[in-house]
DNA sequence: TATGAATGAGTTTTCATTCAT
DNA sequence: GATGAATGAAAACTCATTCAT
């Protein structure tokens, strides 16, 4: 996503790319720096100049690709009015992304979970501002009457990210075969109506 | 849950609960054997004679819990009769019992996942009894007419799950503080009706 | 010295007497861990039963040696009658001891001295009983009025230990060529009287 | 000392003077050629085109740390008549110079320690001036006839040398609290007399 | 069955030194 | 003379697993 598009610091995007490379290949444990250095093209102790360490590299990864996400996600959610529009603009965006870069999509969804409890935290944190932008939306749906304010803000959001996150998964472990991105109006519908069916909700109503 | 309860090589159980007390504890890379193999009142030898290696002992955790999820699982669903009861019972089932085993959960949802790819493969199929136990209820539920047909299984299932092991795991990080098992309720609204409100259904029927 | 005479733990012998042997050779810091085992003929993790860390084995070197030489001074001391005896006999056994295994006064001599600041604190604590068997021999020498009551507890020290450490500091750098324990009645003598000629003395009385 | 006193080669000083600060503060091996060249304000590189590597450098502090002594001590000498004179002499100067800088003394006396064999053959090459001084002055002392022609040149030397070194060493490590220059007197009286009373001397005479 | 002493493979990170500018 | 980005060699320590008893 956003790494490497930028002109400056050749060599750190560099490095970035390769550690994608070779994460999603042979998994966070098994990735050497050295061997990353090699697809990187520079020596070991290059990586040492733009990243701390091994974990600081890794939680890179992931601050840039999901910065870039929410980022895209901010500019796009200007172009829409009304929450239903924003929360399939996000659901769009968050799965195509994703669905455009499949290694990336390996990296953050199988194996920077290898990690342990203090990065696992680390990675909370990253990934707050994609929670805040949920909930902002989850909010304004409330406001306006098109959400309901009987379902929690957590269990509402909790349901959104679990959905998106088992969904790329099962993509990315499946192989990453068939088009993310084409899933979202389906998951939208999901989301917003559930599984019930139209007729069982007319029933109810 | 299952672990334990059974009167046969206590050793075996013993190796078992130590290993979800050590792993919870310190993690599944940080958990050692010798630790694991003191902490159940065994030496180190003997974990082999039960297990064999540390691969399987975890994944074994999670064989014989999710085991006896399934069934019990099959045995409440018999009491059961329309596909949204059977889908209520299984959230209330499998967040019950997560919700009375936090160690087990911190397992299962946490440091279960710090595994690699070969791994992530063989939990795969240890949970597909959970898979296609949601799946048959949500085949009943479409013949039923309770539930959308247009909704695909996959796109169901996946967000079945993807909220509850969101939800628990949600639940875990966060120290396991309140009922898990008070949420089913909610879960259940959230799964069969989305997050829309109940007015914003009305005026789309 | 001390190590190896013992029958219990052969491992542990032969892994100090291996890390004497390579650290002599080749210094502290390229005495490395696997060179030090295969010398003992033991796997390097071996190695890690016995001793904590590199910094515990080298400083395990020192506690014992200098441990056994504290160990045979006491012994000795008994059979000596006033204090003038006694440093004689201290000087006689250090000078003895070290001078009969020139591997291990390389090592405590030389690279020994090789390391931070924590381990000479460490090194410190060690050499303190060996400091106050000095310290009770020179107040010994005060009370029997043999010894100046002029001289400073610790200047007397800081020479007899300052002189004894150059003297085997030389014979170790210099190839260990002589009889090291054969230095010790001009030692002692001019430990005693110092470096004034006998008629200058007696001029100034 | 000597280092900073002359006027040509700022930077070559600057260096200097930061590697003992460097050094005094982390020690010889944590004393990182970057952190030096950073706090004389020089790049890295810069450091090389003074000093031909590490090594180098270090060896260059007590060059010149001991050079400024060794001159210093022979202006001084010239004043004196009277080989105890001039042993005073000497004292008062090594003990008033090293005292008056704690940190080169720290370096001297604890840092330059941690090196390896063939360093401390070097260091040896440029303590020769001073041992040579001392040689010389015990040489006109037995000529005299106020030092003992039966104590061998050699044993004096490393008394004398033992003896201060342990002084100064004693000193730096305890914090460099008190007065070192003071206590010149009591060692030189240790050093000609030794420590025995002079009732003793007497009655042996 | 049970033990537990012994094994040995495997990798991140630092930092002195170089050299193109 | 001066810079500082880039280099790449080098080693301690852990811990799953084995096997003789």
């Amino acid at each position: 996503m956003a790494i490497g598009t930028r002109r400056d610091s050749g060599k750190r995007d560099a490095i970035l790319r390769a550690a994608i490379q070779v994460i999603a290949e042979t998994g966070y444990h098994h990735a050497q720096i050295s061997r990353i250095a090699r697809a990187a093209g520079v020596a070991d102790g290059t990586v040492y100049l733009y990243f701390k360490n091994k974990e600081d590299l890794l939680l890179s990864i992931l601050r840039e690709s999901i910065g870039e996400v929410v980022h895209q996600l901010r500019q796009a959610l200007l172009e829409e009015r009304g929450a239903t529009a924003k929360l399939r603009r996000i659901v769009e965006v968050y799965l195509g992304d994703l669905g455009r870069d499949a290694k990336l999509a390996m990296v953050t969804q199988v194996h920077l979970r290898q990690v342990d409890a203090e990065m696992r935290r680390q990675i909370g944190d990253i990934m707050k501002p994609f929670y805040h932008l949920l909930d902002d939306v989850i909010d304004e749906g409330i406001q306006e009457g098109v959400f309901s304010q009987e379902v929690g803000h957590r269990i509402a959001r909790r349901m959104i990210f679990g959905t998106l996150d088992e969904t790329v998964t099962a993509w990315v472990l499946s192989g990453s075969k068939y088009d993310l991105g084409a899933l979202a109006p389906d998951i939208v519908r999901v989301l917003c109506y559930g599984i019930s069916s139209r007729e069982q909700v007319e029933e109810e109503v």
